[in-house]
DNA sequence: TGTCAACCTAGAGGAATGTCAAAGCAAGAC
DNA sequence: GTCTTGCTTTGACATTCCTCTAGGTTGACA
């Protein structure tokens, strides 16, 4: 089920641990960039980034589709087609209960971009 | 020079501080989501998120681009290009100095994508 | 079993993006 | 002043993306 036969190489997008150090601290190696691009590119999306929000933000974790369509103005699949790009960019999870499908934000990714855009807290340097 | 004349409304995208709270933490407004999806659209490209960091993490603080154009295998306006989209999404900064070009990042934007993505450190609440 | 609701998939059309070759502009060298 | 070098801009083409309508799949309920 799983679509994605991107090889993975070494970095791991599920781990909870940052994968490599700070964009800033040294060059992101091409491996690292291939596996990481799709995700910031599911996130530059002004509609994506809002719906990875709402998921990330659910106080039960987790936000029913039917919660999700009704905040924006478009359609059930163009909604359907955008969490299909967050989840093939690894930054959501999809699990039918019932009637309704839920979806859960992996902060495990989340925390590696994070990681991966951190600079020095003082700025200091230069200007 | 600034072509960028998009209303940024009441984000910042060159001041040091965070401008909003963890996307993880309260859902982010449309507003700020069509500000700063652009600037996760431009990193979500192999070869810009290499550009980027390739000139964030310079000792100098600057790169030539006549250092940035042989580390890939692109022709110069292609790099030349994606600069531009770096430059039009507020990252990095251009000036030219004599016969090059140099580039340097804005580590305000940069610090603010951080926060946004940040998460809680400890998970320890499921799985 | 039949019907309804919720969500996803498939396909199409228009817009945006990535890449290159060719041309243009700016700065230094002779 | 003219030539050479370095980078950007322009124009073109193939690919990818965003959105829609139409149809399919899954589960609940009478």
């Amino acid at each position: 089920m799983s679509k994605q036969d991107v090889p993975l190489a070494v970095i791991d997008l599920n781990a909870d641990a940052p994968c490599c150090p700070p964009l800033a601290q040294r060059r992101v190696p091409a491996e690292t960039a291939v596996v990481l691009a799709p995700a910031f590119k599911a996130l530059g999306d002004p509609v994506r980034l809002q719906l990875m929000s709402m998921i990330a933000s659910a106080e039960d974790g987790e936000v029913c589709v039917c919660d999700l369509t009704p905040a924006f103005d478009l359609t059930g699949p163009t909604i359907s087609h955008h969490l299909k790009t967050l989840r093939e960019a690894g930054l959501v999870d999809a699990e039918r209960r019932g009637t309704w499908v839920y979806y859960r934000a992996r902060p495990g990714i989340l925390r590696q971009l994070a990681a991966l855009l951190s600079v020095e807290p003082a700025p200091s340097s230069q200007a």
